[in-house]
DNA sequence: GAGTGGTCTAGACCACTTC
DNA sequence: AAGTGGTCTAGACCACTCG
C-alpha cells in the first residue's frame, strides 16, 4: 500500500557535492531521521563519502540552503521540520501580530479518488488523483475552503486511510506516510469572487470578494507532487513575500 | 545636491569574506562598475586582498545569492541590472504569457516634499520625505496607481530633477543618481476597496475590488530607502512566488 | 575536554570562453 | 594559448555546545 518514491539514481557526471547532496536527500526522503534529529557529523561524512571536508560541508550547505537542514554551530546538523503547511496562514490577518503562527484546525469534508480538472492533470503529470476537500477553522471560525489533488500513484489508499490519523498538517503526513517530502511550492494569488457552493462553505455570500491561492508543491526531485487551490475572505487576506 | 549613501565602515569582528563581501558592496553602490560590467578576477581580487582564492570566491558567492552579481565561467563575474522594478507588472494578468513581461510606461502626476504617513515615516526612520504619485500604463490602459515615499536625505532634490529624464523604472535611477542600490524589497499583497479618488485615476467606480500591493525596499546595507503602495484592479492581479 | 560546525589557506586540476 | 570560473583536496585554527 505504502510506496516510497524512488529518488533518482545520482549522476556520475554531477559534481562530487551535487551526488552527496542526493544521496542525503534521499536518504531524508526515506525517513531515515525524524524532524530535529541530528545528522551525522562533517567528520562521519567524509569518512563514509571518501570526500575531503570542504566537498562534504558544500553538499550540507546545499540542503541548507533549500531549507531542509539546519546546522547549529557546537552541537549538529539537524532535520528541520517542513513548515510551510502553515505560512498559508501567517498571512491572513487574524494571526497574531508577532506571536507564533496559528494552525488552523481541519475539517475535511470529502476524499474521493477522481479524475483531475485539466490543469492539475497537466502538472501533476496523470488525471487519475485524489481529491481532498476541506475547511481550515480557526477559533469556531472558517477561514479557508481548501481542494487538494494528489496523483494516485504515489498517494495509493489515501482516500481511505482513518481520517483522524491526518492531523493538520498535510506534508508531515506525505513524509511519514508515503515518503513524499514536499521541498518547495509555487503559489499564486488572485481574487475572485465567490459563487453559491463557496459562499455557503466559507458562510458568506454569493458575489463576496474572494482571495485565492494556488499552490503547487514539489518534492526533493523536484517533480510536482499536489496541487491545490484555496479560497478564503479576501477582506481579512494578507500575503507577504520577498523579493531579490 | 547628489549625495552618495555611506556603507558603513567593515566590521573588523566580521569574518574576512563578508568583510570583503561589504567592500565590494560599497564599491558597487558607489557606481564602480555599470551593468553588465565584468568586476576584477578572482586572481585580481585575491592579490588585492592578501586572502586566498577560496575566501574570495566565498565574498563573491555571497553576492551572487543576493542577486547582485552573475558568474559565467570562462568570461568574469558581471554586475547585474537590478530589474525586479518590472516584477509588480509581471504578476498582472495582462502579461504574455511566457515572454518577456512588459514594463508599462509611468505617467507622474505629482512629486512633492512633504510629511511621510506614520507608517512610512517609521520605516524609512524619517518624516521628511519626497512623494511620487504616477499611474502605470500599458497600451493607454491604466494598470496601477502608485503612491512612492522617499526619505528626503537620501533623495534630495529628487521633487525637482526634469521629470522626462527618469524613465519608467525608479531604481536603477536610484543608483544612477544617487548612489542607492535596491538590493531586495517585501512585499504584502491584500484587498481593498476604490475611494472615489482611486476610483478616478483607476478609471473605475467607487467600491469596485483592488488589490494593494504595498512594498518596501531595502539597500544593499539593509537600510529602508523606499515605501510605496500601489493598487489597481483586483479582477486583473496575479502575484506569484516561491516557498522554501 | 571532546565534539561540533565556522573560517581560512594554498594550492591542484578541470571546463569553458575568447582571441 | 591565455584567462576565466568550477570543483576538490588536506589540512589548520577558532568559536561554540554539552556533559
Amino acid at each position: 500500500m505504502v510506496q516510497i518514491q524512488q529518488e533518482r539514481e545520482p549522476d556520475k557526471r554531477l559534481p562530487a557535492y551535487l551526488q552527496l547532496r542526493d544521496r542525503l536527500a534521499a536518504r531524508i526522503a526515506a525517513g531515515e531521521w525524524r524532524a530535529d534529529d541530528v545528522l551525522p557529523s562533517e567528520n562521519v561524512l567524509t569518512r563514509e563519502s571518501g570526500l575531503s571536508v570542504g566537498t562534504v560541508r558544500r553538499a550540507i550547505q546545499q540542503l541548507v540552503d533549500e531549507g531542509l537542514l539546519e546546522r547549529r554551530q557546537g552541537s549538529g546538523t539537524f532535520l528541520r521540520k517542513p513548515a510551510f503547511d502553515a505560512t498559508l496562514f501567517r498571512f491572513f490577518a487574524l494571526q497574531p501580530k508577532d506571536g507564533k503562527p496559528v494552525i488552523p484546525v481541519s475539517r475535511v469534508i470529502a476524499r474521493t479518488r477522481a479524475k483531475a480538472p485539466s490543469q492539475a492533470a497537466q502538472i501533476l503529470g496523470t488525471e487519475d488523483c485524489i481529491r481532498i476537500d476541506r475547511l481550515r477553522v480557526v477559533s469556531d471560525e472558517i477561514l479557508l475552503s481548501e481542494e487538494i489533488w494528489l496523483p494516485n500513484h504515489l498517494f495509493d489508499g489515501f482516500d481511505s486511510v482513518d481520517a483522524s490519523s491526518i492531523g493538520p498538517l498535510l506534508y508531515p503526513y506525505y513524509q511519514e506516510r508515503y515518503g513524499v517530502f514536499v521541498a518547495r511550492a509555487e503559489d499564486e494569488v488572485s481574487f475572485a469572487t465567490a459563487s453559491p457552493a463557496q459562499a455557503q462553505r466559507l458562510n458568506r455570500l454569493p458575489g463576496d470578494p474572494l482571495a485565492r491561492i494556488e499552490r503547487t508543491a514539489f518534492s526533493l526531485t523536484g517533480d510536482a507532487i499536489e496541487w491545490r487551490v484555496a479560497y478564503g475572505d479576501a477582506a481579512r487576506f494578507r500575503y507577504r513575500s520577498n523579493i531579490t
